[in-house]
DNA sequence: TGGCCAATGATACTCGTATGTCAATTACAT
DNA sequence: ATGTAATTGACATACGAGTATCATTGGCCA
């Protein structure tokens, strides 16, 4: 068991007073040069590293911010994460990063530790939290984001896109470009606020334009959304008495599984079905059919969010609102 | 400014003495039932959170394991972030985890605060490490896991597969199957042992073989490896006045913009180009011509490093070996 | 040589949690 | 009623860093 070392072992070895060392390294001015130096000397030598655990109960900072996303792998929600820790480590800020499976439940438990490791502030993906969680962010004292959309009710800040905006103009477009049989694949509502918006805008942009909804107009897959799971589905879909000329899917990885399932089995796109994706992962421009969807700028937002926490942490109130980082519906040919 | 609930406060709300409730909380049975009642309800009415950073400074721990990757976008380290962080929840750890950039002074700098912050133990991708880094791991007192690859030169424990072997039996299968002109593209090795490895394990093989290899058989990208460098890569091989008649990329994503390119502008894989890759990414055995590369997985090298920590947390030093997870050729219609 | 200031030290206390020792109170069984 | 055990409290101390206040030392200048 190697013994951490602390201020009075440095100051020991240094042959100085504890005092001495902690003013080298908090007020340096109050030093004298040769001092310094040679307090410098030690700390390299001994490998000296201060412990922020002790900081922290003075200061009553960690420097650390919690991040809880609801799924990392093949996901936009990387570029997120990455986002958020770059634009931290500008500041000297950490990053502690929880990944909830899109489970109420464990954000919930995720935000507890948070608290508990004296976590600067919290940044949260979405809108869908427990009664709990809702009642400990209120009683935290310090900035909370909710990242990944727009909305009116938000707890502290949030920064994001409007998802129900972003799959109406998607639908409109799919309509005034002439599909007369539109069918929306999307993830389950149920604790996903951005499912829900996303569902919301399509089905509203559909009523809008007289167009009938019924439960054959809407299919729905279990979150999280795998691009396998993309084949079947459109396959299902071109199995139906009259199938779709247009899928409309509300998460990007099923759309580009439909679309190398079409390519794989002779199934022309758009000339026997229109697909759209929605996020823009990075090989959806590139595909043989490359593919209509709306770019979503995960990074930005992550950045975006870490610069918010950091202005509401100096002090900087106005930064305390809705941020809307907007998204871009991308025209390919796959519509 | 929202003060926050200590122990004293929960005390004062209940009636009770401080020691009561700290008891009632670490050793629940020299505490009488109803007391216990009595005092967990008026934790949840304050919303007490305990504090651990306090915490951690009596007991010498703080549940936190510092992870490093170089990249999390798009990449199989999203994966092992989430195998990681997934394990270790099970555990009641939480994972810091940080960004390198495959910058071995931005590791430095991460490991550092990881040390500062008390971290319990510390994961880090890859064998690279600047002099910095490795004494504080040497004075770190607790389990250090490098996970990726393999080696006998290890500072702790390492997890992974083994590159070498890797990339050498794929480029044996390449020449088993006859291709005559095979070349490798990879990325830039320094400060990337796995790079290096990978690259090793071709030359290795090629000369094994009786082949040559020279300036024109070693194509190197900058990392981060992107998906849109494939594209230029493989277009730029092809333009060879003797171009190759296969490609062994050493990273999927330009594997993957390399067979997307060939796709998209008529260029017949294998038959005109063979293409492998390295890795496996979710959409490499979707594509119309389905990709052969040597599968890794990444989710489960994070759950096995997370394992070995809490293990060694736990004191069992058994753990505190190089553990080989595997890795497997996938071969497939792109060779 | 007296006075001043820079540099360093000593002491005490804070932060929130935890523990060890001993004392005081209460409850229950004999 | 007495003895014993269960329960709770008081007090001191620790963890590592940091601050406020006051004391001491040494050197330099007029």
């Amino acid at each position: 068991m190697k013994k951490k070392v602390t201020l009075k072992d440095v100051s020991k070895a240094a042959g100085l007073s504890l005092i001495t060392v902690s003013r080298a390294l908090r007020q340096p001015e109050t030093v004298h040069a040769d001092t310094r130096e040679r307090i410098q000397k030690t700390i390299a030598e001994l490998g000296y590293v201060p412990n922020l655990a002790a900081r922290s109960l003075v200061s009553k900072r960690s420097d650390m911010i919690g991040v809880v996303v609801p799924i990392l792998a093949s996901s936009l929600f990387a570029d997120f994460a990455q986002g958020v820790t770059g634009a931290l480590d500008a500041h000297g800020l950490r990053m502690l990063l929880a990944v909830s499976n899109w489970s109420p439940e464990a954000e919930e438990e995720a935000v507890r530790t948070f608290i508990a490791r004296q976590a600067d502030a919290i940044i949260l993906t979405g809108f869908s939290h427990t009664d709990a969680t809702r009642k400990m962010l209120e009683r935290f004292d310090g900035p909370v984001v909710e990242a990944w959309n727009v909305s009116d009710d938000v707890i502290d800040s949030a920064v994001g896109f409007d998802n129900y905006a972003a799959a109406a103009e998607m639908t409109r477009y799919l309509i005034e470009k002439g599909y007369q049989n539109i069918v929306m694949v999307g993830g389950a509502s149920r604790n996903n606020d951005q499912a829900a918006d996303r569902t919301r805008g399509f089905v509203d942009a559909m009523h809008a334009a007289g167009r009938d909804v019924s439960s054959e107009t809407i299919v729905e897959f279990d979150n999280p959304a795998t691009i396998e799971s993309g084949g079947p589905l459109i396959k299902s879909l071109l199995d139906r008495p009259t199938p779709p000329d247009a899928a409309v899917f509300l998460a990007e990885l099923p759309a580009q599984g439909a679309m190398l399932w079409c390519l794989s089995n002779g199934v022309r796109v758009p000339e026997d079905i229109a697909i759209a994706g929605f996020g823009d992962l990075s090989h959806s421009a590139l595909l043989p059919v490359p593919m209509t969807t709306v770019q979503i700028r995960g990074r930005a937002i992550g950045e975006r969010a870490a610069e918010i926490v950091f202005g509401r942490l100096q002090g900087n109130d106005a930064d305390r609102s809705v941020h809307d980082i907007g998204y871009s519906l991308k025209i390919r040919k796959s519509t």
